[in-house]
DNA sequence: CGAAATTTTGAGAGCTCTCAACTGGGGTGG
DNA sequence: CCACCCCAGTTGAGAGCTCTCAAAATTTCG
C-alpha cells in the first residue's frame, strides 16, 4: 500500500542531495552548514510519487519523516462514522509526518504529482542529537504549525460559510507568499471536496460561495485548479466578518 | 493591566521553587536532574492569583512563559467583530504561552484562583542551551498540543452540537486522567459560554445539549462548576457520532 | 469518443442561531 | 436585614443558514 514501501524506487529517482531543498523554501534543513548537509543528504532520499499517492495512514507507526519539496498535499482524519476533516494543507517546503507519538495522527497524501524528501525517524533524532539547531529549528516548524491550526479552528468555529471560504483563499496566497514565489494565478490542486472538508462544510456551500465570488467578480478560475484573486481586499474585509461595504 | 506587571508580588508569595512542579504532573521540567531542578528553580518565581485574571493578551510580546501548577485557564483568540474562539484549555501542569513568535498568538485568562510558575523568555532560552532535553521536551509538548488543537478541528468541522458537547466531557476526563488524578466528579470552571465558544456553538446550544444529557441520565451536576459522568459509553457513542442505540 | 469524476444549480428540510423571557444565586447597598 | 441588581443558566419560538437530496452541466481521462 504505502508507495515508500514498495521498493519501486529504481536508482534513478534515488537522488541523494537534499541540500537544495532549503534553498529558496523554508525547509527543515534550513539553518545547517555544509558538513551538515553533506551527512543529512547522505540520509535522506529524495522520490518523486504520482498525484493522489498516500504518503501514511493515520495510525501507521511513525517510522519517516518527509519534506515536501515541490508539489501539494492534504492532511486528514477520518471519523467513524465516515467523515472526513482536512487538518491542513501542505506546500513545497514544508516538513510532514514529525511527531513525538508512536503513530501518525492523520493521513497524508498527495493532490499533485509531488518530489518528497524521506529520512528515517531514527536517524532523524540522531542528527538532533548532533545538531541542535535542527531540533530548534522543528520547534519553530511546530509552533508555526500549533499557531496556524489555532487559526483555522477560529476559521471553522466562528465563521459563516462565505468568510470560511474567503479566508482559506487568503491563506493560498500566504503560502505562495511563504514558498517566496508570489503570482497572480494560484495553484488550488484541492477539489471543492477537499476545501469543503477543511472547513467544515459541503463541497455544495463551498460551490455556491466560489460561484457568488466569481459573479461578484472578486475572483477568477483561468484554468482548472487555478484561482485568481480579482479584489483582495472585498475577500479580506469577507474573511473578517465585516459586511461588504465597499 | 497584566498582574505580573503590577509589582504587587508580595515577598510571600515569591516562591523561588518548581521542582515541584513536575512531581506527579507533566510539566515542563519533568526530564530534569536536581541540579538543573535548582538552576530552573532559582531563575523562576511561583505566584498565585485570583480569578478571571488576565496572564496575557494576544499581540503582547512573548516575553514570558508560564507553567500552570494548580488551577484553570482558558485560551482564546479575538475575531474582529467580536465574536471569540476559544483555542484551548490548560490544566494543572500545562505550559502556557512559549512560542518562537515575537509575540502570544492568544489571549490567556484563569478561569479559578491559580498557581503559576512564570520564567524569562530569555531565560528559559539559555536553559534549552545547557539541557538539551528541556528542548526535546517543549517539542513534546508542542506535538501534544498541536494533535489536540486538529482533534479540536475534528470536533468543530464535522460534528453535530451534541457530539460537540460530548466529544468536550471527554475531554475533561482524559485531562483529568492526565493530571494523575481520577475522581469521579470532574472540574468544570469553565462557564456556558466559554464551552460555547470553544466548541463553536452558541451557549444556548450547550445549555440545550447538557439539560438533554442530564434529563437521559448521561450526566449529572452536583455542584456548580462539577460536572459527574454517568454514562460514559453513550456520551462516547454520541461523540462518535453513532446514534445512540443503546 | 465515451465513461467517470467534478462542479454547478435547484428545492426543501433541519439544525442551530437569534431574540426574548424567566429563574436562581450571590453580592451590594440602603 | 432585606431589596435590588447582575450574572449565569434555562427554556421557548421563530428565523435563517447550511445541509441533504437530486439532477444537469462540465471537465477529465482512458
Amino acid at each position: 500500500m504505502n508507495p515508500f514501501d514498495a521498493a519501486q524506487l529504481a536508482p534513478e529517482t534515488r537522488v541523494t542531495i537534499c541540500d537544495r531543498c532549503g534553498s529558496r523554501i523554508a525547509g527543515l534543513c534550513q539553518p545547517l552548514d555544509a558538513a551538515a548537509l553533506d551527512e543529512i543528504s547522505a540520509e535522506s532520499q529524495q522520490v518523486v510519487l504520482p498525484a493522489h499517492s498516500t504518503i501514511f495512514r493515520e495510525g501507521d507507526p511513525a517510522g519517516k519523516v518527509f519534506t515536501l519539496i515541490e508539489g501539494f498535499a492534504k492532511l486528514s482524519r477520518l471519523l467513524p462514522d465516515g467523515k472526513q476533516q482536512v487538518v491542513g494543507f501542505r506546500f513545497a517546503g514544508d516538513v510532514i509526518g514529525y511527531t513525538t507519538l508512536g503513530s501518525y495522527p492523520f493521513d497524508a497524501e498527495l493532490l499533485t504529482e509531488a518530489r518528497i524528501c524521506r529520512l528515517e525517524r531514527r536517524q532523524l533524532d540522531a542528527l538532533l542529537q548532533r545538531y541542535p539547531k535542527l531540533e530548534r529549528r522543528l520547534l519553530d516548524l511546530c509552533v508555526q504549525e500549533l499557531t496556524a491550526t489555532q487559526e483555522q479552528l477560529v476559521t471553522v468555529g466562528r465563521r459563516s460559510a462565505e468568510a470560511r471560504v474567503a479566508a482559506f483563499l487568503l491563506s493560498l496566497v500566504a503560502a505562495e507568499r511563504r514558498r517566496g514565489t508570489e503570482r497572480q494565478v494560484l495553484e488550488m490542486p484541492m477539489t471543492r471536496a477537499d476545501i469543503a472538508d477543511f472547513l467544515g462544510l459541503t463541497l455544495e456551500t463551498v460551490s455556491r460561495s466560489l460561484t457568488a465570488f466569481r459573479k461578484r467578480g472578486w475572483i477568477r478560475e483561468p484554468l482548472h485548479h487555478r484561482v485568481e484573486l480579482l479584489d483582495v481586499a472585498a475577500i479580506s474585509d469577507l474573511a473578517e466578518g465585516l459586511a461588504s461595504e465597499r
